[in-house]
DNA sequence: CGTAGTATTACGTCATACGTATTACGCAGT
DNA sequence: ACTGCGTAATACGTATGACGTAATACTACG
């Protein structure tokens, strides 16, 4: 169980942003899912509990760049795919990521 | 010179945040930097330049926040320092940026 | 038939990113 | 000496977007 302490709490919490949209592009890499299936895809694999105010807002924000396109589904759920434009954009996100990261902790283990 | 077109900026531009904090941080982890030099260093290492109002607001929070400390110092400039608690932070950071990065470029390479 | 889980919409607020303008200092060149 | 440029920081303003909470509705289960 691990119980996590104030400090750790504290740990992540400067940058107050899980990257909502990051997560979602990500989470729709593993194929189309609807809202709450994300939600809960990226509980599992991030960590990280989106609200519906983050998760909802995130996704109008996407559709509207064209980085997700919203498929027609028959009962209220609203799935949504990664485009193509999406997807490049996704890839280059991860590899800037890694590619910070990667100069951040070769500078933590001192140069 | 490599010219970037409409596309490529497109391409980054999704999550209008470049994380300021994480690259002051990251910054800092390389030696103690007043906020100039870490403009430039952040250009350099991540190719962002960040404004004035985003790094000394930055800053102001991350220093409100014990994650780094200001030095004093003769002259105009203002130097800080990572402090153990932003180390260990920005360690923690950049440890679940890399696994988010990887469990994404393993779904985009169709697991 | 009420309760719990699924799924979404619709607010509101607040942090913070980011732009722009302004100030100020020191130094090189003319 | 003044001009201009690079350094360095402050002080605004705006607005995007993260996040919480509440409300809605449908389904299924006992």
């Amino acid at each position: 169980m691990t119980k996590r302490t104030r400090a750790d709490e504290e740990l992540d919490d400067f940058g107050r942003f899980a990257e909502p949209a990051l997560l979602i592009l990500i989470s729709l890499a593993d194929g189309p899912k609807h809202g709450y299936a994300m939600t809960e895809d990226i509980a599992t694999v991030a960590d990280v509990r989106l609200g519906p105010g983050t998760l909802y807002g995130a996704l109008t924000r996407l559709e509207s760049r064209g980085l997700i396109e919203r498929l027609d589904s028959e009962d209220r759920r609203n799935p949504y795919k990664l485009t193509a434009l999406g997807e490049r954009a996704l890839r280059a996100r991860l590899a800037s990521m890694q590619a910070v990261a990667r100069i951040g902790q070769r500078r933590l283990a001192g140069a």
